[in-house]
RNA sequence: GGACCGGUAGCUCAGUUGGAUAGAGCAUCAGCCUUCUAAGCUGAGGGUCAUUGGUUCGAAUCCAAUCCGGUUCACCA
């Protein structure tokens, strides 16, 4: 029996719970059953007992009573598993299980020291994480650390759980934005450098950008006036006509007063201005330069592209982002041609009389689809083809994570169904970890209304903002000025990605400046406080591996923390598994918060016996463990004094 | 209009393959520092789980319909 009760140890409490059940059932009844045919759960606090196994689900097959299958059962697992169970209790089709302290004891003499607690071996498969995928015209916004939070996070809880992970990044580093940024910096910037100016070089481009777009209005809003006026003559040929249509389905709409349509006409002349500006054409002008490879434009892109990676890369450091490989969109445009004759040959693509190239994927409830239009030249989705192919050719990965927002839910489901009807190899584990927006209290960011929030500049904040909660606080101050800038930046950044991080990935998200920057609570810091209290402690006091720990019974409130960190390598495969690092916050904050509530109500250092006091340094020193592995797969360091 | 996602306390969010009286944090109110760090702890108030119907021992959860919000449906990326 010693040996069962060890086995048991060596998987979770509730799956030792399960298997234990559906042996025991099996032998009263005389039939089979798996752990689907009933639901074990945790006992509610106002009810006695740890795991619940609820009857309901037995009735109809044993035809008995829940009470009396749950009498029956509970009699039969604490005589055939003593040392798992100690009682039992039937409230109304509920049995609940008290499991014995020697589970939780020996659960934490095992694990205590363990940093790894949780950690699954190597797997050997391989995944690789796409995320952080920046433009080059601007710099990075909130929106973006989202992504990037989400990314690097799922990539280590994949670590975490046996795999090889390659991080990615492709950078969008072409095509008519940074044109945008190069001609405005052409026109108004005098040789101007962030060397020379001191500003950084993503927020340098990105100042450039906005001046062309004010350029861009200026002149769009000439046109439009004129259109209003009824005088056309900047517009010829198909424009013109289009524009015609719009004036007079205008008209139309004035008299029937439907202000959503209106809107959208106006927006769509608006857009056709824009379109017929000479600074728009300017720019289509400078992209067909950069295409032909014009050396004074290539040299120009280079340069300008090059002040952004430098501003990023300060970020990226920051932040703590990193990437083992970064892909350059000037690069794989030009991917996936050769898949479009093969999958030609292969049927999957179908050739029109005007020589495009398509898919049809209405079988499966989506559109046609083009691939290729009738130039030769590829589209946004052809490029994706290829760089999905290449990345598996490349790295073997057994599968591909993109962390793409919610806006792409439709490219990212053609995609994936087009690399499978390719026949490519792990086409199927192609995931989109698809998120959502994050919103202001005001409402959405755009950009054209300048309410985006700066990536830099909210970091910065939360970062001056623990300066100030440290420093009102005084409890640090024999620390040296690099302790304490160290101290500032771990613990806004801990307060930033949490925020980020606790919600679920694929939720719309509102970001409350005041509510964000909140210490207390559900928060980063409050998990950061905890740790630090806790490694106070263990300075003082070192845990006795030796003494024998099973003189005492546990008492309720360390119990409760036992039973929350047996939790946590469960909690771990399922944030793996679901691709959700909020599962993680949730988890780190309940360990937390639990662990506070023993914390208060029981001495460690002053413990009633010095047994007592070993369980307790123990207890302290894995939730301790377990907040700084679990915070760390966040990206989140946890100070040791705070 | 089609497709997808969402709607839970004043606000921001949890809620596992359907389970016991739906939970946190913030905010509000009332307590707790001579005692291991009060960025903490304890308690109170606060709910038509968008609406209606269905499935069953049991529904915030599953199904259907409706309402509201978002995204998307480019030979843009």
């Amino acid at each position: 029996m010693h040996s069962l009760f060890h086995y048991f140890c060596s998987m979770s409490i509730v799956s030792s719970v399960q298997k234990s059940v559906t042996e025991s059932l099996a032998q009263l009844f005389n039939q089979p059953f798996t752990e689907k045919d009933f639901q074990v759960n945790q006992t509610k606090p106002e009810f006695t007992g740890d795991y619940t196994v609820v009857m309901f689900s037995l009735v109809k097959a044993l035809r008995l009573s829940p009470d009396a299958i749950g009498n029956q059962l509970g009699e039969k697992l604490i005589t055939d598993f003593p040392k798992l169970y100690t009682g039992y209790n039937i409230i109304k089709g509920f049995l609940n299980l008290s499991i014995a302290d020697d589970y939780w004891i020996s659960l934490l003499q095992d694990n205590f020291e363990q940093t790894a607690y949780g950690q699954q071996a190597p797997n050997g498969k391989k995944v690789m994480v796409e995320y952080a995928s920046p433009n080059t015209n601007k710099p990075l916004h909130l929106g973006h650390l989202r992504n990037i939070f989400l990314g690097w996070s799922v990539a280590e809880i994949y670590k975490a759980n046996g795999y090889e992970v390659v991080k990615s990044c492709i950078v969008n580093d072409r095509g008519i934005h940074i044109c945008k940024s190069m001609l405005a910096w052409q026109k108004y910037a005098n040789g101007a450098t962030p060397q020379t100016t001191g500003i950084k070089g993503d927020h340098f481009v990105g100042d450039y950008y906005v001046k062309f777009e004010e350029d861009l209005k200026a002149e769009s809003q000439v046109l439009i006036n004129k259109i209003k006026l009824g005088d056309l003559c900047d517009f010829t040929g198909p424009e013109l006509e289009k524009l015609e249509l719009l004036m007079v389905a205008l008209t139309k709409l004035d008299e029937v007063k439907d202000e959503e349509k209106i809107t959208k006409l106006h927006a769509e002349i608006r857009e056709l201005a824009r379109a017929n500006t000479s600074v728009m054409a300017a720019a289509k002008q400078m992209l067909l330069d950069w295409e032909s490879g014009k050396p004074e434009v290539i040299e120009l892109w280079k340069t300008m592209n090059g002040w952004v990676y430098e501003g990023f890369d300060v970020t990226y450091k920051t932040i703590g982002a990193d990437f083992d490989k970064t892909y350059y969109e000037s690069n794989t445009y030009l991917l996936g041609k050769d898949i479009v004759q093969q999958g030609l040959e292969k049927q999957v693509f179908v050739k029109k009389e005007d020589a495009s190239i398509w898919i049809d994927l209405t079988a499966e409830g989506l559109d046609e689809k083009i691939v290729q239009r009738k130039d030769g030249t590829s589209v946004y989705i052809t490029q994706d083809i290829g760089l999905a192919l290449q990345k598996y050719e490349q790295y073997k990965i057994d599968e591909s994570i993109y962390v793409i927002g919610n806006e792409q839910n439709y490219h990212m489901k053609v995609l994936r169904l087009i690399c499978e009807k390719l026949g490519m190899p792990n086409a199927k584990n192609i995931y989109h970890l698809s998120y959502g927006m994050v919103e202001l209290t005001t409402g959405k960011m755009k950009s054209r209304e300048g309410t985006v929030v700066d990536a830099d500049d909210i970091v910065d904040e939360m970062i001056a903002t623990s300066q100030k909660h440290t420093e009102e606080l005084g409890k640090v101050k024999d620390f040296t000025a690099d302790e304490l800038k160290d101290l500032y930046k771990t613990i806004g950044l801990g307060a930033m990605k949490f925020y980020l991080l606790r919600v679920d990935p694929k939720k719309t998200m509102v970001f409350n400046p005041e509510e964000s920057i909140d210490f207390h609570g559900f928060t980063g810091p409050f998990v950061q406080y905890t740790h630090a209290r806790i490694r106070s402690i263990l300075r003082k006091e070192a845990a006795n591996e030796q003494l024998q720990l099973t003189a005492t019974p546990l008492l309720k409130l360390e119990k409760n923390v036992l039973v929350v960190l047996e939790q946590y390598p469960t909690t771990l495969e399922q944030a793996c598994t679901d691709h959700d690092p909020s599962l993680l916050a949730n988890y780190l904050f309940s360990l937390a918060k639990t662990f506070n509530t023993f914390y208060t109500e029981h001495s460690i250092a002053k413990a009633e016996t010095p047994e007592k006091k070993q369980l307790r340094l123990q207890l302290a020193g894995m939730t301790a463990n377990t907040l700084k592995n679990g915070m760390r797969l966040l990206g989140i360091g946890v100070p040791e004094r705070m």
